[in-house]
DNA sequence: AGGAGCTTGTGATATCTTTCACGTGGCAAA
DNA sequence: TTTGCCACGTGAAAGATATCACAAGCTCCT
């Protein structure tokens, strides 16, 4: 490794870097050999000044004057971000959005693939989507340890949200990624991300009422909309 | 209106605010009429602090030494969020994650409907799901138009992403959830929020691998992280 | 070899966000 | 009414993140 990290990498530098690689390996793909940091951020949607932070946060990973070498670049975020080591995956709840995410392709591309599913519903156990049998619940424990799988997506009902997290910790999982709409908790060795549809529709919804809102300001009583800034 | 905003509200504290939302419609339910500043932090996962200052980017809702009225806090978390206004929702592309979505009950819950439906493929148009018939792009323009759909959710594959996000703006679409793993460009005046799969495995797998890399001292105290990408 | 032109990596700076800490207003009980 | 406690709202401080701007390093051309 060309560098080491002189302080902690910002949450967002983090996933900024996903985006990153996912550009590499389409520019690979389209035998582009090198990428400057204002090309990069054009394809991603960022700012040259960030990209070259976010990478330096890691190591130096470019040649002045050149730019970054495609190939070794996305080797380089490969292995900080783990991908390609073949993480295996439990997923539980097997419902409408489970079923999805079981077919979804996106993870095996990236190197992460579900190897066991489980479910509370006799209906659902024993059924086959893409190779993985679902399981009843109380096999969690056992078979977890045993695949030694640090990694599980929730997509069961809210209600039953936290209780199946502790399973899952109970178990050894290290990394939830959730998808019921609640706010777990969890203990600190333990990571947790969650996706919530509320909170993204609201705000897309807030930032649409809020344009409005001042298309509409000529005849609003409110006039300290643009007031003042802090100093 | 007890107050106005003085400062723009970050993104984040727009997120919390979902959340705050939600966990007063719980204690609600729960008959709770009364709420502090530190009890909602601890229910979401925040501080009494933050919980104040977020809330005071929109107003004064609160009583000194008493506290939030639940009621009337969710009333007011409601208007600004623009929960309840029944916005119509599109949804393009009716795979597997489009399937899930027009199924899930907790987009109508909170206010917002997928009322339309559009995939490309000849096999899927006309399928009915949830009383939605889904109908063939040629039709998008149209019916976005006559229905004022202002919100879509893209779930197509990132391939074809770009180019169904630019027939949606034509049509008069000022919000996009998309949860294609691509960065899309879009015009100023739309909103853009994303659901990126890849990112949050990632950015777990990345959190794991540093966690055992460098097993020593690392006391994170994370509670939750939810996702954010700006524009 | 030397210079022109380019792009990185990074101090310094600006901006944004969170946290602290306390004045203020409010309630209840004596 | 007065006393004591409580919890909000908010300036100010601290902390985190993004942006600026430029020295340093690389390539190519003459
Ligand atoms: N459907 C969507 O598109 C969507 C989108 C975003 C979020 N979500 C969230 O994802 C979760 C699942 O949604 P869904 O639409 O797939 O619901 P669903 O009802 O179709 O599926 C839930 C599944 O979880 C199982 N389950 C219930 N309790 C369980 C338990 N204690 N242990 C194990 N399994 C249990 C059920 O048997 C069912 O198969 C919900 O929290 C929902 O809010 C769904
Ligand atoms: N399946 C998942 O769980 C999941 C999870 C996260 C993200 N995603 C992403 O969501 C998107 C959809 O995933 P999926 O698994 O549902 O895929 P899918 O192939 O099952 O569904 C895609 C649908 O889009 C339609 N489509 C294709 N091109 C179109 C076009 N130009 N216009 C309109 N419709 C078009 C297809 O006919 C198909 O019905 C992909 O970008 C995927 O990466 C999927």
């Amino acid at each position: 490794m060309p560098g080491t990290p002189r302080v902690k990498a910002p949450q967002m530098a983090i996933r900024r870097l996903s985006m990153y690689y996912r550009t590499l390996a389409v520019l690979r793909e389209q035998g582009v050999a090198s990428v400057s940091s204002e090309h990069l951020s054009t394809l991603t949607g960022s700012t040259a000044a960030q990209v070259r932070r976010d990478l330096a946060y890691f190591g130096s990973f470019g040649r002045r004057g050149v730019g970054y070498d495609v190939e070794s670049l996305q080797s380089h975020m490969r292995g900080i971000l783990g991908i390609g080591e073949g993480w295996p995956m439990a997923l539980v709840g097997v419902g409408n959005l489970g079923s999805a995410l079981l077919a979804y392709d996106g993870f095996p591309r990236q190197g992460f693939r579900i190897v066991e599913a489980f479910d509370s519903d006799p209906r659902r156990v024993g059924t086959v989507i893409r190779d993985v049998v679902v399981k009843p619940m109380d096999q969690v424990r056992e078979t977890v340890r045993e695949r030694r799988i640090a990694m599980a997506l929730l997509a069961v009902p809210a209600k039953a949200a936290q209780a199946v997290t502790e399973q899952l910790i109970d178990a050894g999982v290290r990394c939830l990624l959730n998808f019921a709409p609640i706010s777990l908790k969890v203990p600190s060795h333990v990571y947790l991300a969650s996706v919530d549809l509320s909170i993204e529709v609201e705000y897309l919804s807030y930032l649409l009422r809020e344009s409005r809102a001042e298309d509409s300001a000529s005849n609003d009583i409110r006039t300290d909309v643009t007031t003042m800034m802090p100093l």
